[in-house]
DNA sequence: CGAAACGTTGAATGGTTTCAACAAGAGTGG
DNA sequence: CCACTCTTGTTGAAACCATTCAACGTTTCG
């Protein structure tokens, strides 16, 4: 009984890479030095020198920038199989902060174990940067929604976008998904108020869309909020020749 | 007489790690293969595989998305000196289309090319990481601007952020830069409509702050026009240990 | 029990969009 | 060379989406 061989990220790559039993033992020795962390303090701090990566195995974080009038913005979430401060462990300090939505469980990896790992596996090596790519069309996503689409659709993308990524660790299905987020997370995320929010999520229920509410997303009514938020879910699922 | 030696992406790089001979070499050798494309033709297309990554030499690119609606989001810009599409030909096909402002000049660079160029100089494999990571973190101010700041303050920042890429690599300064940009790029870059491009211009120009006209971009109050984006450019300037 | 965090709702305000119209310059073909 | 169109820029007025302010309800937790 592996149970690293169950870890959210060896499920989420397995997804699209068919990983050997080496390439599964890389994998657990990344998964060595266990960190926890309490929900509300921040992992990272803006400006702070990186110092490791995390790969996150339960909890959910984000990373957000603040600006100097308070308000603050969401870039991206972290949900369990995720990596977190990838980039800046390799090249600059942090230009976030990382803040655990709830109580995490994660394991530390340095840049050292990160090379050596791909040195034993360029399949996985392969693997990990098709994700960290995948991270970042998100993030572009992100922005496609906030300056061109209105805040209905923009919060039906998102909820969907966080559903099938927590498909992919096993966490979410078409009907719906469990979820630790406030308004105010999906105000600073979406780049509303949180006022705003409430009134969004209350029309999206009233028109039987999708409910929201005590740390649960149930859709109501799937393709009803697919076509609303014209998801496309071709930026997440590639389907295409990954890898032969 | 080295052409090369002053290259855009020579000049850049120059500015943050100091580049041997070899160095320097090296990167002469990534801009063998010249290309040129036209304005106004997509040089690589929305859901294109990709095929090469190119170095722009001369002429300004826009990278945008863009939706069923028909409205379209620009995610970023690349002036000389910058690459282009080096995500997608190491990993994915494009998810973005690229478009050529004005006619470019760029070298087409394989996936081969680069992983030698890499292989002879770490120090250069780091510098163009470092440029790439930068890229992204100008990805992420964007999405916090989109976000969270008003449409002055947005169009405020992202004419200094330009100014400052340019400057890096000769052709900006603190008193304004050439830019082919019309008011319709910058309505797709900040997520409002052209004619609330037009007045928000109007207001910094006669607020005494800025000029935008007949392709040129003024700086008449640089550090008031800081002091209103609330720019800061530490995530460009990166004076911080890179390599030693 | 009181405080703090989160959620909810109404009313007023305001930033931004949309619609519409017009001006100026560049390029095109007759 | 002129008329024509297309692109880009400019401005006003009305409509709308989202914010702000304010108040209150609920739950959790020390």
């Amino acid at each position: 009984m592996n149970i690293v061989a169950n870890s959210p990220l060896t499920r989420k790559l397995s997804a699209f890479v068919a990983l050997s039993e080496v390439e599964r033992a890389v994998l657990e020795r990344l998964h060595q030095r266990r960190r926890s962390f309490v929900a509300g303090r921040d992992m990272v701090h803006q400006g702070q020198s990186a110092q490791a990566a995390y790969i996150l195995s339960a909890g959910w974080v984000c990373s957000y920038k603040v600006q100097a009038d308070g308000t603050r913005q969401i870039v991206d979430f972290q949900v369990p199989g995720d990596f977190l401060g990838l980039r800046s462990v390799l090249l600059r300090t942090s230009d976030h902060s990382f803040e655990p939505i709830v109580d995490i469980e994660a394991a530390e990896v340095t840049a050292g174990d990160l090379l050596a790992a791909f040195a034993q596996s360029p399949r996985l090596a392969t693997a990990i940067l098709w994700a960290a790519s995948r991270d970042e069309a998100m993030v572009v996503e992100h922005l496609v929604g906030i300056g061109r689409r209105d805040a209905d659709a923009r919060m039906a993308h998102f909820l969907l976008e966080l559903g099938s990524r927590l498909a992919l660790v096993g966490m979410g299905r078409k009907e719906g998904f469990d979820c630790p987020l406030t308004q105010y997370h999906l105000a600073d995320t979406l780049g509303l108020s949180a006022v705003h929010v409430n009134r969004v999520l209350r029309q999206l229920r009233e028109r039987g869309l999708v409910t929201f509410r005590d740390g649960h997303v149930t859709f109501h009514d799937y393709c009803g909020l697919v076509d609303l938020a014209e998801f496309d879910p071709a930026y997440l699922d590639q389907t295409g020749p990954l890898l032969k």
